[in-house]
DNA sequence: TTACCTCCTTGACAATTATCAAGGCCGTCA
DNA sequence: TGACGGCCTTGATAATTGTCAAGGAGGTAA
């Protein structure tokens, strides 16, 4: 798993930024070390730092009433963390975010983002849009994750990974490990495991290492009873 | 199922109004009246407008893949609607809502927030931080919809419920109907029978019409192997 | 090198939940 | 009043998913 890999692209706080308001904000950066094992921030600590991923690789997760790890979202470079937390009330980061190889952070203070927001009711404006989609999004999660079945969810979540990453063809590369995605998905690692099993055996998918293959989409949908329009790109 | 319910207490949008504020905005408001079996909006509509319900019982619904009709809220006098779809980008109600009852409503204009947010930076603040909450409660659903079990997505629903309602003794009314229920448990209604008839069994439970009885909290909770802790009123 | 350790897979089995079918209850409406 | 329709329940059965146990592959550190 190479370290210059880099996060499917994804809208961030940041880039609502105009290029004047980006420096304000780059001013009163700083910058962070840490190494493989350490935690940049646990659960319930005082979220006062949204953070970008320069290089390496964190993992955003929470305990679980089981004891289990359940793994929200994987950062590479490009990523940003916490964008909700700070604005939270109480404003305590609602999940542990964990090193998992050596990375560099920029890190941007709550009250730099507060002093802009005030000073530019218009980037207020775009803000409350843009955390107001999140929601949206959250929403359809919900959705995934309550009426489909975990095969539907595993198809989904390959759309997903699809519209975001550059396109090459009919293919696209897995992120994460298969762990982090079951995870990610709510079921088992082996169920996952039967999931691709099948996808394979019946010609659905072709795997190569990280990189899945999909000969065609239409049918692929067909078979998990999905509308075909799941892996339309809608930027 | 009287017509003068009230929603269980929620935060809204609009207590985070100054009175002046508030006054700017019943200025630009306008009523509407809508009968049983009408519709307020459909998913797609423009998101011009938010909502709150005077009198009557509005829900929130989506059609889902499998032609099944999944039901997100229901809203009662009191509660408000649409409080984030109005800004989202594009624009657009991303669920229908659906008269159930003879209904009364106020309706404020998506331009007269904005008006709002953009002469009182402060007030934006005070929304994306509200809206940042609301982010972190659908990630908690999104745990509690993943990694628990519906007998234990039950038990936590009925704390949510008795959460937000005035307190009487150890009783709390349920809202909707046992199949509105099943479907934001995403359960069958069948699976839910099944759920309450072994709580009843167990003594978990009493039920008289839509007021559930809960002996003891701490018993229910060992029994569905969840921390009692939920049942605290985190207000 | 060996000794771990984690991830991934597979099999056998158990638990959970959905599906299908039927009947009772309770409203509304003609 | 009777007919209809929705909701709730129950039973029988099937499908889905989880649990437990075991083994292979690959990486890392002593």
């Amino acid at each position: 798993m190479s370290s210059t890999q880099t996060c499917p692209i994804e809208a961030s706080i940041l880039q609502l930024l105009s290029p004047s308001q980006r420096n304000i904000l780059e001013a009163q950066s700083h910058q962070i070390n840490l190494n493989s094992h350490e935690y940049l921030f646990e659960r319930g600590d005082t979220a006062d730092h949204i953070y970008q991923v320069n290089k390496g690789k964190v993992t955003l997760s929470r305990l679980m009433p089981n004891g289990e790890q359940k793994v929200f979202k994987v950062f590479l470079s490009g990523g940003v963390i916490a964008e909700m937390a700070v604005f939270m009330q109480p404003r305590e980061y609602p999940m542990s975010a964990h090193i998992d190889q050596e990375t560099t952070l920029t890190a941007y203070s709550y009250a730099s983002f507060k002093e802009l927001f005030i000073s530019n009711p218009e980037l207020s404006l775009q803000v409350i849009s843009f955390i107001s989609n999140r929601v949206g999004q959250l929403m359809n999660s919900l959705d995934m994750l309550t009426q489909v079945n975990a095969n539907q969810r595993l198809v989904m979540h390959f759309a997903d990974i699809y519209s975001k990453q550059k396109r090459c063809g009919n293919r696209f590369t897995l992120p994460n490990t298969k762990k982090v995605l079951a995870s990610q998905l709510g079921i088992t690692p082996e169920t996952l495991s039967r999931l691709f099993k099948k996808l394979k055996f019946n010609g659905l998918i072709t795997e190569s290492g990280a990189c899945i293959t999909v000969p065609d989409f239409t049918v692929l949908c067909r078979e998990v009873d999905l509308v075909p329009s799941i892996f339309q790109h809608n930027h």
